[in-house]
DNA sequence: GATGAATGAGAGTTCATTCAT
DNA sequence: TATGAATGAACTCTCATTCAT
């Protein structure tokens, strides 16, 4: 009977849900994860503590919430980006493209989201998002990488140890335009793409670009 | 009288830090940075947990010493490595593989220093090992670069993304290591050493960008 | 909308801070300052040891308010005495028997208190209330002392070391209140008013009570 | 046959305990009772800490040798000075003006005993220094005013107040003398005197109560 | 005699979480 | 829905004391 969203909430429950999950991204970049309390969040969200409990069933969710979302918003953005791409260079470069603009759009945001990566542990100890969550990103890069190799225009090298530098390269991007603002992304991309390009392509033929 | 080491500690002394810090890696990797209790590190080291409070002033200075102590070594070795080293080219890819080795002799103290990098913050907020700590590494593998660039073996490619891409390569490796026990530290290096000379050199006899 | 009192609190907040403070005044008269615990005066109050720490900033401020809420309350009602005096002689009597009756209603408090002004330090180590605490009292007394030289109602004496030693006696007095309960107050302040208005007064003319 | 006191102590078994004792005064007049740590104590000392409970049994037996040392100094000095008192109202002048300046003499170590005397407790919480330490002082005033009642040198009152605020106003000096070293004990003295003398006299040819 | 090393008990404080209102 | 109040578990750190050397 009442007004709900697409996820089954209500507006002002979705709304809810924002203002603490951008209370935690704000208070993630400025204090990291273990100065994340929630007392912290609710009072950077100007709520009272205890409706943080209303809204996530415990504090683990609402980080959860802080990477998830921030996942689903670059994937689509992403896909977006690359679906127009032509080859296995280009989609490699797109790929690349796509993953720095993206950062320099969302700095704190990424950096909130790698602290609770890094950070956030089960009962046991082990990694929320651990290897298991960055891995789907590394597959796809090394399956990109394959196609390349297939088609010729990548030389022969070991995909995974490129795949993970490729990603890694592409991670260690956001820091600097969180701490460097005056930093053009568009740049940065340009000189990431001639480095992994170069480093993928077939060396034989040379009139390229 | 009594027999010393260099540190100005006695033997016994020593040993007991080593423990320490020993156990603090060990609990470092296994729970992460908050999950890395003065008790649980104690019960790892099987002594009284007061006796952490003897050796070290605090729990901080215990974590600060996990990664200088690393910082140490490695240094040494990485410096010992390139000694020998001719060339920018040569030099950026000994320091490289020297990089990667190091990491693949020691994963989990390499993880467990990370842990307290990106974690440990002062009364103040600010990340004890912050960028300033990093800066170095990147600082010392840029001036490889322009060097290169003026004696003519390297490309023209704006030194800091390069630079900081070669670290972020770098950095990746010992997580695989240390959940990949059977990858080949050596045919690792030989890629990644592979990757960013074809990045940098300057490509024969032609007109590059 | 929610029932406040005029200090901005709501009633059971203040309720709670009376228990907690009851239970201080208690334990510091039971086992003095430094037996004076967080545990103990929570269990003292029936009330969870974190319970303390969620109406008290820290136990520094708990032990304060033992202190300024007795000043308070003697401040209200010595002064209300005093309205009424007139000359310094019966000035001085009306000070030293309302602050000897007040300390007979609240020999314990007081007791509790003199445990804090004696024994709070703050991080540097010096005393929270210093001499800067009771150096009020002492002024006031020495200005009442110095009226009555004016007035030549007194004889002339230092004012320090008598207004030093007004103070002292009527600080001992509070100690016997508490192990003697059947001391008559009333007949304790007639002495100590005897012992210093001779010790003041003028006395050329002899015909006065 | 080796080297003895008479208190069956060697020589350098008392020299260390001096120097514990001292050590000891220093910092309770510094830091306070709650901040007289045994490791404290040894530092001031430059002496291992466990060395302390070789030479005491315990940190209290250290504490409680600073306040009987003194006793002792006290008593020995004070009855020397008045041995030659002449009549109750010299012995009452005496007393005050000899405890005045022993104060004044040993103003620190007069306020590390005191220290102890108000916040060393036993196992129960019951005060080692209680009322019994200083009763016996305040009985011998008392019985100095009796006699002199008896003898008709002192006028009428009530003998357990008076003493009790004689001894206060003689516990309140060295605080004074601690902090403002430019004070004549001398000149304090005399006030001191001065206003007891006035309080305790018969005044001449009078009929008081 | 004297020391460095070790320890268990307990200190103050924080925190995620719950619950009556 | 939202809040203030409360709690138990865990945390870092200090302390008096002991003991092998």
């Amino acid at each position: 009977m009442r007004s709900e969203t697409t996820t089954g909430r209500t507006f002002i429950e979705e709304a809810r849900r924002r203002q603490f999950i951008d209370s935690a991204i704000e208070t993630l970049d400025r204090l990291g994860f273990s100065g994340t309390s929630a007392a912290e969040v609710a009072r950077g969200a100007s709520i009272a503590k205890s409706a943080l409990f209303y809204h996530f069933k415990n504090k683990d969710e609402l980080l959860r919430a802080v990477v998830s979302d921030l996942y689903a918003l670059a994937a689509q953005e992403i896909v977006k980006d690359m679906a127009t791409a032509d080859g296995p260079r280009q989609m490699l470069i797109r790929y690349i493209r796509s993953c720095v603009l993206f950062a320099s759009a969302h700095p704190r945001w990424i950096g909130a989201a790698m602290e609770v990566i890094q950070n956030l542990r089960d009962a046991d100890g082990a990694l929320v998002f651990g290897a298991a969550t960055n891995q789907p990103n590394i597959d796809a890069i090394e399956q990109m990488l394959r196609e390349g190799q297939r088609s010729g225009d990548f030389r022969d090298f070991a995909t995974r140890p490129m795949a993970v530098s490729i990603r890694a390269a592409i991670d260690a991007a956001p820091a600097y335009f969180a701490h460097e603002p005056d930093l053009d992304p568009g740049a940065y991309a340009d000189e990431l793409t001639a480095l992994f390009d170069l480093a993928t392509r077939r060396t034989e033929a040379k009139e390229d670009t």
